[in-house]
DNA sequence: AGCACGCCGACT
DNA sequence: GTCGGCGTGCTC
């Protein structure tokens, strides 16, 4: 009979996130099990801290004497191994605490449905799969067509039928799956095509939309026997589901799909995590290819899944003009027609410095980072802050640079006065629409926010690429491609679309589809300014001293820090900013390092010398998309 | 986080 | 001589 509960505490202190033995009292023993929420008391603290058993043992290693577990919460095993596992496994990669992980991965109980759950239902056996299966690794393109198969409701966007076919077939073999997609639009449609079809049975909506109880019961569904289909978004990864079969992944390319919160990771990264875990297979879906995914095809981490299917007839045109002959023409004609669909690149500022010769993008001489202009017109780098006076293009050897294109779009007002007598609607971010009525339109749209509609778009056209490409991110150009693709996959099928804006070899490229390869293009510049995902990219962020400090205490071959520069925080605070850029090698040494350091002078952290006032923890992020 | 332990300045 | 300042360190 197992006495004592290895337990990890629920406590946000990076000096807590160890396990701790508890003893287990009489009347708890042979009930007590890994995974269940338990109380306990601790230190000198006079509430219970909440904790998680991890295992139970018969006798405990530490010396001095053991603390009873005060209380159960229930017996629910709402925390199973391999879900310890995956948690422990990100809280290391991104120098994060189990704890926080946790706040992600367990959701909040209700009560109420908890116990019915424990009355009623089957348990599902923790996982039996053996590291002898091998395991599919695949990375897909997604047919760019609105309507292509039948799943039995009906038509299918082939995106759609590529996930839940995949899906079924690991139904069929008794296997559980989850499909994560990047935002809710995604997961409307998803939902719609699921209910209609015999998955509605295996179905687990994993969604953030729902109630706390909802998605409680969602999240205990998991963990009950069977085959089961999760669908959500990023926080689907980390569904305790204890028979896992496979892990399908829509557009991974999305940003939606980076945690904007402490551990910071993306689901993508979980993904991988998982499946070294529970051994599943995995799925990349998507209708324009991540330099991520890419990168792991180069590898031969992932293999490309066959793959035959036309390419969308997408003509481009690089003149200057804003909207070129060619785009009315296709306008003018498709809206006697059908819905057309005009992407406009939202508004933004856009300070990325590039060379006024060539237009190649300014590179700081002192680390390669990115140079942009300050609100004093100073070239700086967005890394290091050096200033970047002298500067040479390594293209053309030019020494004058320019800022990125800014300003306006077409507006709704003016398509308007052109095509007078044709409905005009829009759909942007802060109020997008997710699906119209078919029938003579025009709907312009902000990038992401495109409606669908049935049967398809009768043409798409896509303004002011350039602008999409001259955005204030080294993903500038990815993001671009895959806005336009997204974009260009709700035509019907056989209709046209045009991109106006683009450059030669961009333009080319995309009009015959070639999707695998801009992404090797991109990946392929990427490497040569060491920029991610050739290598990591982090931050650590907060008042000079304290993170001087931080930094100071470790140097780890390979590691780059550089910096600081200062940034805004998110309450206007001033604080600084060191960058910190690593081969995928070292990252968990690098990992360690920042958590070994944070301990040390966890003292600073907490408190601040001249005014007296509480500083804020340091914010360290491993992965950090904002720092490009 | 709490809470105690531990070594240096102004007070009944 | 003590009271108490909060820097440092531990909590099963």
């Amino acid at each position: 009979m197992n006495t004592v509960a290895r337990v990890a505490l629920d406590s946000p202190l990076p000096n807590l996130d160890r396990l701790f033995d508890y003893s287990i009292p009489p009347e708890l023993q042979g009930v007590i099990a890994a995974g269940q929420r338990v109380r306990v008391s601790f230190g000198r603290s006079k509430k219970l801290l909440d904790a998680f058993v991890i295992e139970t043992l018969e006798k405990s290693e530490f010396e001095g004497k053991l603390a009873p577990v005060a209380e159960l919460v229930s017996a629910v095993s709402v925390l199973p191994p391999n879900i310890y596992k995956l948690a422990r496994a990100v809280a290391d990669r991104q120098s994060s605490t189990l704890a926080d992980v946790l706040g992600g991965a367990v959701l909040t109980r209700s009560v109420a449905v908890e116990k019915k759950f424990a009355e009623t239902a089957v348990l599902a056996q923790p996982s039996t799969k053996t590291n002898a299966d091998k395991a599919k690794l695949h990375a897909v393109l997604a047919q760019p067509f609105e309507v292509t198969s039948q799943f039995e409701g009906g038509p299918i966007a082939d995106w759609q039928e590529k996930l839940l076919s995949a899906a079924l077939a690991k139904l069929n073999v008794g296997e559980s799956v989850i499909i994560v997609v990047p935002d809710f639009r995604d997961l409307q449609q998803l939902r719609e095509r699921i209910s209609k079809s015999k998955l509605a049975e295996r179905y687990v909506d994993y969604a953030a939309d729902q109630t706390g109880s909802k998605r409680y019961a969602s999240f205990l569904k998991c963990l009950s026997a069977g085959a089961h289909l999760v669908v959500g978004s990023r926080s689907a990864v980390y569904a305790p589901l204890q028979n896992l079969g496979l892990i399908a992944m829509f557009d991974d390319g999305d940003l939606n799909l980076q945690e904007q919160h402490s551990p910071y990771i993306h689901a993508r990264d979980i993904a991988l995590l998982r499946q070294t875990v529970d051994n599943c297979d995995l799925l990349f879906v998507s209708h324009a290819r991540s330099c991520e995914v890419q990168r792991l095809v180069e590898m031969k981490y992932l293999s490309e899944a066959e793959q035959h299917f036309a390419a969308p007839a997408v003509a481009f045109d690089d003149s200057l003009s804003r909207v070129p002959t060619l785009a009315w023409q296709i306008i003018r004609e498709a809206s006697t027609q059908g819905a057309v669909l005009v992407q406009v690149s939202s508004k933004g500022t856009a300070r990325t410095a590039y060379c006024q010769e060539c237009s190649t993008r300014a590179l700081c001489n002192q680390c390669h980072g990115p140079i942009w202009i300050d609100s004093s017109s100073m070239p700086r780098c967005r890394w290091c802050n050096a200033q970047n006076l002298a500067y040479r293009c390594p293209e053309c050897n030019g020494d004058k640079i320019r800022q990125g294109f800014g300003g306006s779009t077409r507006t709704v007002a003016e398509f308007g006065k052109a095509f007078a007598g044709v409905q005009i609607i829009e759909s942007t971010g802060d109020k997008p629409l997710l699906e119209i009525e078919s029938g003579k339109k025009i709907v312009i749209a902000t990038p992401g926010a495109e409606p669908s509609v049935s049967g398809g778009y009768e043409a798409v056209v896509i303004l002011d690429a350039n602008q999409a490409l001259a955005k204030d991110s080294l993903r500038a150009s990815e993001d671009a491609v895959r806005y336009w693709s997204n974009a260009i996959a709700k035509l019907g099928r056989g209709k046209r679309a045009v991109i106006a804006g683009v450059p030669q070899r961009i333009g080319q490229r995309f009009a015959l589809w070639q999707q695998i390869e801009l992404a090797q293009d991109e990946l392929e510049n990427r490497r040569e300014l060491e920029f991610p995902p050739h290598v990591r990219l982090g931050s650590v962020e907060g008042p000079i001293e304290v993170i001087t400090q931080l930094t100071e205490e470790f140097s780890i071959p390979g590691l780059q820090v550089l910096g600081p520069i200062q940034v805004r925080g998110s309450q206007g605070e001033q604080n600084m900013r060191f960058v910190l850029k690593y081969p995928y090698s070292i990252g968990a040494q690098v990992s360690e390092a920042i958590k070994a350091a944070q301990l040390k002078i966890s003292a600073g952290l907490i408190k601040t010398s001249a005014t007296g006032r509480v500083s804020r923890a340091v914010r360290v992020r491993m992965d950090d998309p904002e720092v490009i």
